[in-house]
DNA sequence: GCTTAAAAGATAATTATTATCCTTTGATAA
DNA sequence: TTATCAAAGGATAATAATTATCTTTTAAGC
């Protein structure tokens, strides 16, 4: 969807720096807060740490964007979308997507515990393809 | 299973801190290195912080335990079991284990993605079932 | 174009974590 | 059981990550 678009409907001001961070979580999926900043360093180049946190915080509050906690690795962040599971490379770090569908897991874990759940935060981490080989 | 032999099997020399430590956890499941602090210094009233980063960190290395992160939580630490969910109540900070098996999970992520997958980081949030009636 | 509240930028302050250095202690083997 | 020594503990400095504060700039509605 049109980042300008996705902004106005969760309640953002929009602007250049809000339309950079979008455009580039949709081009690399997940970024932290420093890629962020080298990132769009390039094209604002007097973009301060302060306004990418404070978006990001902004962000998340609207739930436009999640959160993406794992061992070892900086928060990353990556723009809402159905659940599903992070695969983390702990030789490379390659962080990746994977579109198993979660709801089975989800209802099941909402039927034992009684959560009324909302959220999920799933990361798998070993080895990918190509650092099991070397 | 006996604090002293756990440390032992994993190789970490057995102190009255590691004992500590652990005794903690497998009381509390979860903790975070503020809570360790807190409570060891009743123990142990000269404890030092380095002490407890340094410990967490040994016993993460050796895999003894693991870490869990999760959107607006510190990060936590229990001793390893089987993997499985955790739950968060986003009202209440409530956070416990539910014993779902998630083998069939990992295999198919495993096979869907060729990654060879050691470690899982599951957490659902929402609602416990207090926070949803009040 | 004005107006205004919100966002951006600069930077200080806070918090979390790691590094360093010296002292103490657990494990081993004489 | 005690002597040895690498490893662990404690104190604290250093670093990294995040948030707070304040002033300037800008987006959005009239």
């Amino acid at each position: 969807m049109n980042s300008e678009l996705l902004l106005r409907e969760h309640d953002l001001k929009v602007t250049p720096q809000r339309l950079g961070i979008l455009s580039l979580m949709k081009i690399k999926g997940h970024v932290d807060v420093e890629e962020l900043f080298l990132t769009m360093k390039k094209q604002f180049s007097s973009i301060s740490l302060a306004t990418l946190y404070k978006n990001v915080n902004a962000m998340l509050e609207k739930q436009l964007i999640t959160e993406i906690k794992a061992p070892k690795l900086k928060a990353k962040y990556e723009i809402v979308k159905e659940p599903h599971i992070h695969l983390l490379c702990k030789e490379c770090n390659e962080f990746v997507d994977l579109d198993i569908n979660l709801e089975t897991l989800i209802d099941d874990a909402s039927k034992k515990s009684n959560y009324q759940l909302e959220e999920s935060c799933v990361v798998l981490s070993g080895l990918c393809e190509k650092c099991q080989t070397n």
